[in-house]
DNA sequence: AGCTTTTGGCTAACCACATTAGCCAACTTC
DNA sequence: GAAGTTGGCTAATGTGGTTAGCCAAAAGCT
């Protein structure tokens, strides 16, 4: 039997896309393995688990969804930074779905943890995007709790088909930004 | 052998009680048979299967959310409206994690669906709630789906662990009324 | 009351999926 | 090229959802 050439990445990789294909729900092991060319039992060579997998692809996916959002806010303050990391974090939502899902419910498990650096990456960009709103350091956390609260409210929506009502999805992720810009801007 | 004497509506009622209990998750049949004092294929003869007993839970669980949110508002308007609503909602999430989970991701099949009229109704209280901003009718479902953005991404985040930081988090959430306040009442 | 029908339990069995045990060939290393 | 390690494999186990088919209890009928 020759060998498939697997490593870790290869499989968590593998899954990650898999997820975003059949949904989080739908990713079996056994699909992984098919997709990755090998029997169920031989992905234990690679990873610990179901749990373990699960993991890997919420650390991969934040990662990610940190260099987006990075990337996107370079150069731009204000209204702008935080228009362009909505954006940029809604896009990744929507694009990867079975990646962000893996994301929910995983608990960090220590300050090494890939899971924890790659949240603490996107908490800093949110925080540069907040940064030239007249936002006290005293409510800064509240800030950013309200951002990534709308952010994964209308992007888990969205991608769930939680929106029946007629108007225009794109439009009302615009205008929900609007608001919240509104609301950072004027004074308490 | 002695009848348990079920019926639908206590097999639902129970199946939700655990999953709050639990987490929905962990919500087994076998788990919703043994509290309910009979074996496993007994439920069978009052549902379908687990997917329609969790949309039953999930109609249960939208319907107890519009009872609640519509009396919190009764009598209130403006800002008041908005933030009775929305501790109300926040309040039954956080009380009834795993009936709340069951309603993500639930598609309503027609109008006379119970999910969809309980839908409808929750709908309505908010609506209602942010009768007394300076919303168009044009932006109104904008507006609706901002507010549902914001609670179902606070709620579930919360319900979740999501919340790392120090600051307290019912501070936070009373914060994140006001951002939502201040965004409808300042003019575009 | 007795007879029939429907209903709601039950046991047994099946299937899908995650996981473990244990084997063996293929690379790696010296 | 011998020895050790690695990464496949088959076989087997356990859990959980679901179906089939039996049978007694409740309900309805004459």
């Amino acid at each position: 039997m020759p060998r498939a050439g697997l490593d870790r990445a290869a499989v968590v990789t593998a899954a990650a896309a898999l997820a975003d294909e059949v949904g989080l729900a739908a990713l079996t092991m056994g699909l992984v393995a098919e997709r990755v060319g090998v029997r169920t039992p031989s992905l234990y060579k690679h990873i610990a688990g179901q749990h373990d997998l699960n993991r890997r692809i919420a650390a991969l996916a934040l990662t990610e969804t940190a260099d987006a959002t990075g990337t996107a806010i370079q150069g731009r303050a204000g209204q702008d930074a935080l228009t362009a990391a909505a954006r940029a974090f809604r896009d990744f939502v929507l694009t990867h779905p079975g990646r962000y899902a893996a994301t929910i419910g995983v608990a960090e498990t220590g300050p090494d943890d890939p899971i924890a650096i790659a949240e603490g990456r996107l908490l800093e960009s949110f925080t540069a995007a907040l940064r030239a709103y007249d936002v006290s350091p005293h409510d800064l956390d509240h800030a950013l709790r309200a951002v990534r609260s709308f952010l994964h409210g209308f992007a888990t929506l969205q991608s769930a088909q939680g929106f029946r009502r007629s108007a225009h999805v794109g439009d009302s992720f615009e205008w929900l930004i609007a608001l919240v810009d509104r609301g950072l801007r004027f004074p308490l």
